[in-house]
RNA sequence: GUAUCCGUAGCUCAGUUGGAUAGAGCGUUUCCCUCCGGAGGAAGAGGUCGUUGGUUCAAAUCCAAUCGGAUACACCA
């Protein structure tokens, strides 16, 4: 339909100036706000009267006179200043039932952007010393439903989690196993011993008794040197488990894990430095004191430093620490080298807004290591907030009271957490009410949206009991007649549907998911809306008893309804439900 | 001090890349159950889109200032 709008407007453009240039995407075809106006619209005549030297009136009417000439073309109007307003004949719409019922799932797909093109979509990257926090749960699904949406624009997506197994706060860590790993040996541990930078969970508990259950008590009473590296490793590996496990009872998959140790042993980082010192981005110098902060411990000190403001950073970046070994920025230089390396030249990295310092130097790494061939985006997600029915829930991640992922999701439940998670807009902070999370009503829109699914399903059931069938064949809802779906609440609710496919494309192109949520939700109200009508207009109601024909129709229509409802449900990895149960 | 983000109805938020009279839910006022699930639906009130300039046919949206708020800012991960 857009496309026939936007060569109606080429040609009347002709008719004033065989000459005048101009390109589709100039011309923007939309759905007016108001609905009663049109079912499209084209701001054209406003765009180009000017240019043409016409009036936009006139401009207007030429492009109306040419719209006319198409079948699907019901009506046309000029409004306000030049506004062409389309009516598109019901027909048109009705027809667009059986295709989404063809497609189904395959509706909102639209592969010529990202032309089966390689995207890596890095996100959550938890530091493997701990269980996933309700930090890494905005995170994890934000990535995940995002990952979804740039598949169904023809992206071949890579979802990957990043490991960073080396450094201090590993080895803080597998101390932190060993101390309790020797009370359970009888050791008396005092709190006194575990320091402001190792871990007291109760997590480490549990891994330390697995230390002891594999490998006995050959580690009491050693030196360091003896057991340290087996304890990082083995400590890095149970973590590991605990953080797939809790993943996937987010029904968040990973497709590939990278480890930051494997990548140095692999000289990642030395093959990095290489080619930025090529391009003379190395120097060895002295940061300059940050400003604000009132750093009482500063010293300066020279250092090997990459040249990110070249790239547009504020300031250059360290890649060796004062002690000549690696700094945590130099693994990620090797990292998005060895992404670049494995044929990724877009990008994608789900970060915390705590992470705003990261972007610019990220950017820049990229941009140096791939002779700017390469693109990385970042996308910066605020804070969920937690409550209790309204009362804020503290947390204190140094004593180790934090509120784990897994806790959240067994409350409540899959399906709602990753809801909440992704019905706002990443710059927007979130309120996730453990109590209002779960309720029924429109405090929670996830209800609303699988209460619609829902009745959709009963309906189905119910004709199935007063037409005494099995099942209801795709082939006869797409056969029925549909000339009796005439009401406007019923058109309406297709011209909705039909968005589905823009819909979906510009959440992918945005990298917006929290878009999804929201059409669905309309989607929904229109359903529930049809559904009381038919209360009190019967010809409204979906079964007749007394004309098969009439509903299949209805059916037809329900059908494309759920088809879209489901599909938009599955890209947010949430299963449709087929009934409301209480609890 | 610098960077990033936010400021839209009493509250929580949308606003499809600059379009028409500004959009939902909660709350509030009123109405609708002999019903395919009322766990719903229909309607009313509620707004100087933080403020001031600029760009143009057109600004909540873009630009520049400015006010208020959040986060981050050597080395550590």
């Amino acid at each position: 339909m857009l496309q026939i709008v936007r060569n109606a407007v080429l040609t009347a453009i002709n008719h004033f100036n065989h000459d005048f240039i101009v390109s589709q995407n100039e011309i923007l075809v939309e759905r007016p706000k108001d609905v009663t106006l049109g079912d499209v619209c084209t701001n054209a005549a406003m765009v180009f009267a000017k240019r043409l030297g016409v009036t936009p009136h006139d401009l207007a009417d030429a492009i109306c006179h040419e719209l006319l000439h198409n079948p699907n073309v019901l009506d046309t109007s000029i409004a306000g200043y030049g506004f062409v307003n389309i009516k598109v004949c019901n027909d048109y719409w009705r027809s667009l039932i059986n295709r989404i019922i063809l497609e189904g799932n395959n509706f909102s797909i639209t592969n010529n952007i990202g032309n089966n093109n390689k995207l890596n979509i890095e996100f959550v990257s938890a530091n493997p010393t701990g269980p996933l926090h309700t930090g890494h749960a905005r995170n994890a699904v934000f990535g995940s439903v995002a990952s979804n949406l740039l598949e169904k624009i023809g992206y071949k997506v890579t979802r990957e989690f990043y490991i960073n197994d080396q450094g201090n706060q590993i080895k803080h860590l597998a101390r932190s196993v060993y101390l309790r790993y020797i009370e359970l040996l009888g050791e008396i541990i005092s709190e006194d011993q575990f320091n402001s930078d190792m871990y007291c969970g109760l997590y480490i508990k549990a891994i330390a008794q697995k230390v002891l259950d594999k490998y006995g008590d050959v580690f009491l009473n050693k030196p360091e040197s003896e057991w340290l590296d087996i304890l990082c490793n083995f400590s890095i590996n149970c973590m590991l488990d605990n953080i797939k496990s809790d993943l996937d009872d987010l029904g968040v998959v990973m497709d590939v894990y990278t480890s930051e140790a494997e990548l140095c042993r692999k000289g990642m980082v030395n093959e990095a430095l290489d080619i930025l010192q090529q391009h003379g981005d190395i120097y060895e110098g002295i940061l300059p004191k940050p400003k604000g902060t009132s750093k009482e411990d500063w010293e300066e000190r020279p250092q090997t430093l990459f040249k990110s403001t070249k790239y547009g950073d504020d300031v250059d970046r360290a890649i060796k620490k004062s002690d000549g070994t690696w700094t945590y920025f130099a693994g990620d230089l090797a990292y998005h080298l060895d992404k670049i390396r494995r044929g990724f030249n877009k990008m994608l990295l789900v970060l915390g807004a705590d992470h705003n310092g990261y972007v610019k130097r990220m950017k820049a790494a990229v941009s140096a290591l791939s002779n700017s061939q390469a693109d990385i985006e970042i996308r910066l997600y605020q804070l969920v907030n937690f409550l209790e029915n309204g009362k804020p829930v503290r947390m204190s991640k140094r004593k180790g009271q934090f509120i784990t992922l897994k806790e959240v999701v067994d409350r409540v439940g899959k399906d709602v957490t990753r809801f909440m998670m992704v019905s706002r807009h990443h710059d927007v902070m979130i309120d996730f009410d453990f109590v209002k999370a779960v309720e029924f009503s429109m405090d929670n829109p996830l209800f609303y949206i699988q209460y619609a699914h829902a009745r959709i399903c009963s309906v189905f059931k119910y004709y199935k009991e007063i037409f005494n069938v099995n099942d209801i064949s795709c082939r006869e809802l797409l056969q029925v007649d549909k000339s009796s779906l005439i009401d406007d609440n019923e058109i309406n609710l297709i011209k909705q549907l039909s968005f589905w496919p823009e819909q979906v494309k510009s959440a992918a192109l945005a990298i917006e998911p929290h878009r999804i949520p929201v059409y669905l939700r309309d989607i929904a109200a229109s359903f529930h809306s049809l559904w009381s009508k038919g209360k009190s207009e019967e010809q409204l109601r979906f079964i007749n008893k007394n004309d098969k024909e009439k509903t299949l129709a209805k059916l037809s229509l329900l059908k494309a309804t759920q088809i879209v409802l489901s599909d938009g449900l599955k890209i947010l990895g949430i299963t449709p439900l087929l009934e409301m149960t209480k609890d």
